[in-house]
DNA sequence: TTCAAGTGGGAAAGCGCATTCCCGTTGACA
DNA sequence: TGTCAACGGGAATGCGCTTTCCCACTTGAA
């Protein structure tokens, strides 16, 4: 990668390092208009292109902008994903992604990594976790992101802090209300379905999992509920879809409709999906409801019920983006928890 | 963004610049074991994390690998994305995101944007137009890539070159054999579906919708089959929401079994979802295929026949991953153009 | 014992740019 | 006409690191 120099530029146009780069960039000084001509001439001839890496290093500020993400491809991540950018956009920045499928000590890495590239700020998405196996790799991550925002970085984490992190100063964390969500969605849910409830979860441990369901669970019981049974899975699609198959025949030999949550989207469509070459059908043989509301998958049949999450603005936000509204989910009950007009099958 | 530098480790441990510097890289002068001992604490200590961009600097190579796409929360793209990161996370690299939204112009600056960041390559997802109004900002990002590879980086591009690229020098494209498979995806429909064919398409001058069009126009004659007609309107769920609607009553009124092609996955969701409030079912009132194979839209109902692309396989590719297999769609068949037993309505 | 080759650490020269001083010009005002 | 401030361009320094070159030293053979 070699390319033209300022230097160059300078040296066509017949004027000095300093002139060339206060005509080049936004500088406070800005030389005669002649002059300045005579350098962009320069610079369009050679095809200059700035040294990002150099100017980078001589006003120490990179214009970059971290982005931790389990998985890219999945929506949640992905529509994240595109709030970060387009912040990053508006802020004239450039963001530069990682993908750790969820483990700290991969996080760990990114984010030295993002340090060592000197980002300006660094925002992690994806659930925090306290699971055992991840307790040395949330030490060594928290240590990593102290250690960035001491040297005066900015952090911004979605949903939960990470644990063990300790700085304040340039760490802001954009609170995601799942608890009073999931509470809501239960009260709703509790309003038209009389039966009994069936939570299906992440792996104890994951703070979004625990919330939902620790929320699903409060408006049960406000809404004068009996505790609905919990069962732990994968915290994506597969882990739905074996929930569902281990939960078909339940369904089949009971008399009685259940209502299941599954703690996000992509876990109740594939619950759904296990669900349905046995013969289970929702809403006619058990209701279901997810969290998220993931843009493809709104066009799913039985349309899903869910809670909304305004997943671009949690993204924005979490880059510094001043003037995006507050997060504020909002249950959507659609088809999917919708009872037949025959009632109980 | 200031942190301990290399001088204060090499301070701190009591040697030389340069032999710190050979110690916490991979020089291939090895220091003596004790040494080397010495510093590593010494850069412990002190939470030495080395300034990338001076790295960068120094030996010009950034490890920056930037990836352009129209809308990372597109699910195409963002599989795209995947692969992309993966190989660059096999080439110890880190991927610069832009979003572009598909207009060339924009895509020239986030080109420019990542050579001045001097990134060893750049690789281009998205489709390429010939629009007329897309002409000036086609010269210029081909004008911008040409520069960059003389320069000395490297670009991959998904699917078509860039209109009036001209380098050859670490210029390669990963072909899509979309003509290829979109006719084969006619001629498996055509073996079944004995009525008309119609095509919604993209804008006229989006390569990889023009691509399809022909190969199913193709696929079409070759088994015989009169042309179909071809409808045209956005490349996205809206687009295909807006044909779908504009359909729904010549279907309703026609006594023949439409077969629907929709060039991607997404404008067929759209096309099906404007259809089901009109009572036009899929596939008991017309049949509909889409391309892509989308994962997360795997799990619709009815299941959407279509033409499955390794896409992180050609993000893997276009990044430069010389173990990935070379792309090879296939047509998948499914429950959206099954010929229900009852016949035509 | 001497000299050549080999070893390993340090000094210094950049990499490409921003920025701080410094100095020659110019214009206004007395 | 003389003085001073304001202005605008240039030389030089440094951002943090890699790498070349040099030098002091050790080793082995003559």
């Amino acid at each position: 990668m070699a390319a033209s120099t300022l230097s160059e530029v300078a040296r066509l146009a017949g004027v000095s390092l300093a002139t060339a780069s206060r005509v080049l960039n936004g500088s406070s000084r800005k030389p005669a208009e002649d002059i300045a001509e005579r350098v962009r001439e320069a610079a369009d001839k050679l095809g200059y292109v700035p040294n990002a890496q150099a100017q980078a290093l001589a006003k120490s500020s990179s214009g970059l902008i971290g982005l931790v993400v389990h998985d890219i491809a999945d929506p949640y991540f992905s529509a994240i994903a595109r709030g970060v950018q387009e912040a990053a956009r508006q802020q004239n920045r450039m963001v530069l992604l990682a993908s750790t499928s969820g483990a700290p000590s991969d996080e760990k890495e990114a984010v030295a990594a993002f340090a060592a590239r000197r980002a300006d700020s660094i925002v992690i998405a994806g659930s925090r976790s306290v699971r055992a196996e991840d307790k040395q790799g949330n030490t060594e991550l928290a240590a990593e992101l102290d250690r960035y925002c001491r040297n005066g970085g900015h952090v911004g984490v979605v949903g939960h802090p990470v644990v063990g992190a300790s700085t304040t100063e340039g760490y802001h964390v954009v609170k995601v209300p799942n608890e009073e969500l999931a509470s809501g969605l239960a009260m709703e849910l509790a309003a038209t379905h009389d039966g009994a409830f069936l939570i299906i979860a992440g792996p104890e441990g994951l703070y979004t999992s625990d919330d939902r369901v620790r929320g699903f669970q409060c408006g049960l019981a406000d809404a004068g509920r009996p505790a609905a049974e919990v069962i732990r899975t994968g915290f994506n699609r597969a882990g739905g879809y074996e929930a569902g198959q281990a939960l078909a025949e339940r369904i089949k030999s009971s008399t009685e409709r259940l209502c299941i949550f599954a703690v996000n989207d992509v876990m109740a469509i594939g619950v759904t999906a296990a669900l349905r070459p046995e013969g289970v059908w929702i809403p006619r043989d058990a209701t279901i409801a997810g969290f998220d509301d993931i843009e493809t998958l709104r066009d799913f049949r039985p349309a899903l019920s869910t809670v909304h999450l305004p997943l671009e603005d949690i993204g924005r936000l979490a880059a510094g983006d001043p003037d995006t509204p507050p997060v504020s989910g909002a249950v959507k009950l659609r088809r999917s928890t919708e009872t037949p007009v025959d009632s109980q099958v």
